[in-house]
RNA sequence: GGGCGCUUAGCUCAGCGGGAGAGCACUACCUUGACACGGUAGGGGUCACAGGUUCAAUCCCUGUAGCGCCCACCA
């Protein structure tokens, strides 16, 4: 017996654990063909949050669906060791305790963090646990494995040798909060509220001033020229001249250069190379020196400029600028702009808006600096991924992302991969006490290098930073599947078949999983890719933690059950289209499935079990073939649009079947014959029934694993947990279900009909009353009969049959096809409110009729338009024009008021 | 500054070159023998605006407005 309601809170842990102890999610159990999802590696020391939920529900509903296909399906499980993310988590938990990662040093820190990592690492496995991920759980990888690891060293060493990753000296994105470089990815530019400074810099050898406009008035102590345009004819008499920096009193040439534009500020724009990047460009054009003046804490340092210092006059007051050294920007910024105010050399202050580049993670200002940092040619490597989404290798949907894609791929910067963390790989590079370069996977293998270079055992060290968490990442689906040895697992499931994730890391890792892909696999590394949107809460607001509007997934499985969490998910996500998410719709999930197990209990009740050898091709009864035909109706639109990733079409599909065809109308008409004295006709509806019940269970089992696999078991449709690898429903042989189909559409319509009079005219529910047919069809007037206890249920009819004699003076009347309803109501309803509906009806009919016969009138029309519409219009006409008679027949019969 | 997307019922969204749809919310009624996490019925929209193409436009094209997102050199 199935309990009253589905327990959630018991019996979904129950059943994920028994289907991990049966390697219900193992790869290789089948001989099927190979159907692969690497999943998107999570935080290892992360927690669960709502765009997990989404984008694991869709993994895992491909995966199930697959699977039942008779699929070889892999759903690769693992986590991001996350340098950045996870440093900062260990690092503030030592700064709780008084202790700081500088203090305890590389190694023990290190040591903590992998503490920390077996500490919390299980959180999301177990969370993606309670959320019924399929995962092959065996299989779970960490980028930071040994295997993994030597992945790393492999693609770092050959993409060394192959030319394709440098170091180099240039400005990078430096994070003055994490004291790392950063890739331009990681920077966020946002609006800020400042000021434009505007400062006179005197001209050398003249009274004359030049006016300069700056957001960044502290990085004038870096100054090394102020650039005019070269068709500016304000300046022309100025270019090679010198101006005088106030404070430092260096001097400073005014060169032309296209890149000073006469629109901006005042045409005049100073440039500090070390802290710009337009201005190092410049810098390098004109080959001006580059002091840097911000060290790696973004603090004013003089020691670039110290020397410059020691012999200026003048102007400059070298005491004052020594007091700036060690101050942050912000400081330096003030005290600089007092100083120039206090010496008349500020001008004016204007209040200006501009974009400022922010650390993704920190939110610290980021700061260009001058530092020397690896490189990864990515241009050379984009070419090939730009080259297999243009013809179709690979395949975006929606299809739009492909633009967004292109755009980023076709103009493509040096990747910056290393990162001054210490929670990473290592960069596997080595160097000598000369500063020589090393790459080799070992330190034996670079020492061996150092040897054969210079014919002697040098003193070399390794390289102290670490590569860019993505750039692991990169090689997710192949290192996961033991690259670089050649595995057997490597030939089966790779390229695997789909990504599925969001739009905001097609940069980060998409594109650099398709780049590494395709240079050490020379293959995709998957076939589609199923970009969803954003998870947001019900009014469509972003979840953050500042608004207070964010959703824990699992105080949702805990208060709805993970069902109900994956079904409401996969009905809110249409194609490139945002999440919403929140306790109602949630709410609404696991009324659905309480509607299915409850539908499946009323089966239990009435004795509907598995019929062996039922074959449905041979139902006879017209209920039950019809209701087959629903079924295929839904098999062909869920399977249909699982193929699309329609994720809310197959929910929909779904829901519409099992809610509409299934409870609201077959089991409705079904309980006449299932109390009936027909044993036949009984014993064909419960066979029906099982069979469709199970179709059903097995249609919905990708979306609501846990309920369709107790109903499964508790039902008899199978042995325990035999319904994660049951067959995927194919639509069903049947023939002339058309016939089927209008007999039961008809009672539908003339119970809703029946329904609809009665309730508009405001008739009891309590009160019966009977539904004659006049002008009736014999075909009509068989079904009324075959269905007369169904309509008597549902019509609340306590007499259903032909009428006899001509319709009674007062009786209400439905047109039906041929025929028309009629309800002697006399008595029970106010004649006027039938009049005003007869009459409201009538003149609809008649606009539609009019509305129509015009268009037909139209020469053009029937000329131009498709033969099919004209017919199709020709009928609504007559149809509407029949109608309208009928109404005004019915009309004169309802008498005068 | 460049690009992409959106604008349809109170809300969230489908849809589509020829008869305006769903879910939720709302209103009324119903404790009918699977389910009140239920049932039945109902109200509600000049399909953002302006032009154009077409026999026919919510749908295609152009423009306008508003909103959202991504990218971009901090004067």
């Amino acid at each position: 017996m199935l309990e009253k309601s589905f327990d959630h809170k018991a019996i979904e842990p129950m059943l994920y654990a028994a289907w991990e102890e049966d390697g219900a999610f193992a790869a290789g159990a089948t001989g099927g063909d190979p159907f692969t999802i690497m999943i998107p590696p999570p935080n290892v020391t992360g927690s669960l949050h709502m765009g997990h939920a989404l984008t694991f529900t869709l993994q895992d509903t491909l995966v199930r669906w697959r699977r039942m296909q008779g699929r070889d399906a892999l759903w690769q499980p693992g986590t991001d060791h996350a340098g950045i993310a996870t440093q900062m988590v260990v690092e503030r938990q030592l700064a709780a305790k008084g202790e700081s990662r500088a203090a305890l040093g590389r190694d023990a820190f290190l040591a903590r963090v992998w503490q920390w990592k077996a500490e919390s690492g299980g959180t999301i496995t177990t969370q993606l646990r309670r959320l019924g991920a399929s995962l092959d759980w065996p299989r779970e990888r960490f980028t930071m494995d040994d295997g993994l690891s030597a992945a790393v060293r492999e693609v770092f060493v050959t993409l060394f040798n192959q030319g394709l990753i440098y170091r180099d000296r240039r400005l990078v994105n430096w994070d003055p909060k994490f004291r790392s470089a950063i890739s331009d990815l990681e920077v966020e530019n946002k609006e800020i509220r400042g000021s434009l400074w505007y400062i006179s810099y005197p001209v050398e050898g003249s009274d004359e001033r030049l006016v300069v406009a700056t957001t960044r008035p502290e990085t004038m102590l870096g100054d090394s020229a102020v650039a005019v345009n070269p068709e500016d004819a304000r300046y022309t008499h100025l270019v090679g001249k010198f101006v005088v920096l106030p404070l430092t009193g260096r001097r400073v040439p005014i060169i032309a250069d296209s890149y000073s534009d006469p629109e901006k500020g005042t045409g005049a724009v100073k440039i500090t190379p070390a802290h710009d990047f337009n201005d190092f460009a410049v810098g390098e054009r004109h080959s001006l020196p580059m002091p840097s003046i911000l060290d790696r804490d973004a603090r004013i340092t003089l020691g670039e400029i110290e020397d410059e210092l020691a012999h200026v006059a003048g102007v400059a007051d070298p005491d004052f600028v020594r007091t700036l050294a060690g101050l942050s920007r912000e400081d330096a910024r003030k005290a600089i702009v007092a100083e120039l105010e206090r010496l008349e050399f500020l001008v004016k202050i204007e209040p200006h808006t501009n974009q400022v580049p922010h650390g993704d993670r920190s939110d610290a200002v980021i700061e260009p600096l001058l530092t020397v940092q690896w490189y990864c040619r990515a241009d050379v490597l984009a070419a090939p991924a730009i080259a297999a989404v243009e013809d179709g290798r690979v395949k975006f949907v929606p299809k739009q992302w492909e633009n967004t894609f292109f755009a980023w791929m076709r103009d493509i910067k040096p990747w910056c991969i290393s990162r001054q963390l210490w929670w990473g790989h290592r960069i596997p590079a080595w160097y000598g006490p000369d500063g020589q370069v090393f790459v080799a996977k070992t330190a034996d293998e670079a020492a061996a290098l150092a040897l054969a270079a210079y014919g002697e055992v040098l003193e070399i060290t390794q390289d102290d930073d670490v590569l860019d968490t993505w750039f692991s990442s990169g090689l997710w689906p192949f290192s996961t599947l033991g690259w670089p040895d050649k595995t057997a697992d490597l030939a089966r499931y790779y390229p695997t078949d789909v990504l599925v994730t969001g739009f905001d890391i097609i940069f980060f890792w998409v594109a650099r999983m398709l780049m590494m892909g395709l240079h050490f696999m020379g293959d995709v590394p998957f076939r589609t890719i199923a970009i969803h949107g954003l998870v947001r809460d019900e009014r469509g607001q972003k979840m953050s933690k500042s608004k207070g509007n964010v959703i824990d997934p699992l105080t949702l499985i805990d208060e709805y059950g993970a069902d109900a969490l994956r079904f409401a998910v996969l009905q809110q996500t249409g194609p490139g289209r945002d999440i919403k998410l929140g306790p109602t719709l949630v709410a609404s999930g696991r009324g659905f499935v309480t509607k299915l197990w409850n539908a499946a209990r009323f089966c239990e009740m009435n004795g509907v079990a598995p019929v062996a050898g039922f074959d449905p091709a041979s139902v006879t009864s017209p209920l039950c073939r019809w209701l087959l035909a629903e079924t295929n109706t839904a098999i062909v639109s869920a399977t249909a649009a699982l193929e699309a990733y329609r994720f809310d079409d197959y929910a929909f599909a779904c829901y519409q079947f099992t809610w509409g065809s299934f409870c609201d109308w077959f089991v409705e008409l079904a309980k006449p014959v299932l109390n009936g004295s027909d044993e036949a006709a009984a014993a064909e509806l419960r066979a029906t029934a099982a069979h469709v019940l199970g179709l059903t269970i097995r249609l919905l089992q990708p979306a609501i694993p846990f309920a369709t696999d107790a109903l499964w078991e508790g039902m008899g449709f199978g042995a325990a947990r035999s319904l994660i690898s049951a067959p995927w429903p194919e639509p069903m042989v049947l023939s002339n279900v058309a016939a089927a189909q209008a007999e039961i559409a008809w009672v539908i319509r003339l119970i809703s009909a029946v329904r609809e009079l009665r309730g508009e005219m405001n008739v009891p529910p309590a009160t019966l009353a009977p539904v004659f047919l006049a002008d009736a069809s014999r075909q009509t007037l068989d079904r009324a009969a075959r269905y007369e206890d169904a309509v008597r249920r549902l019509a609340r009819a306590n007499q259903v049959g032909p009428l006899v004699g001509t319709i009674p003076t007062g009786a209400a009347q439905i047109m039906l096809d041929e025929a028309t309803i009629v309800l002697p109501l006399a008595g029970l309803i106010d004649l006027t409110a039938e009049r005003k509906r007869l009459t409201r009806d009538h003149d609809r009919a008649r606009d539609d009729a009019d509305k129509l016969e015009r268009k037909l009138a139209g020469a053009d029309f029937v000329a131009r338009a498709k033969p099919d519409v004209v017919e199709d219009t020709r009928l609504r006409a007559q149809t509407a024009r029949d109608e309208q008679a009928r109404l005004a027949a019915a009309l004169a019969r309802l008498g005068a008021g």
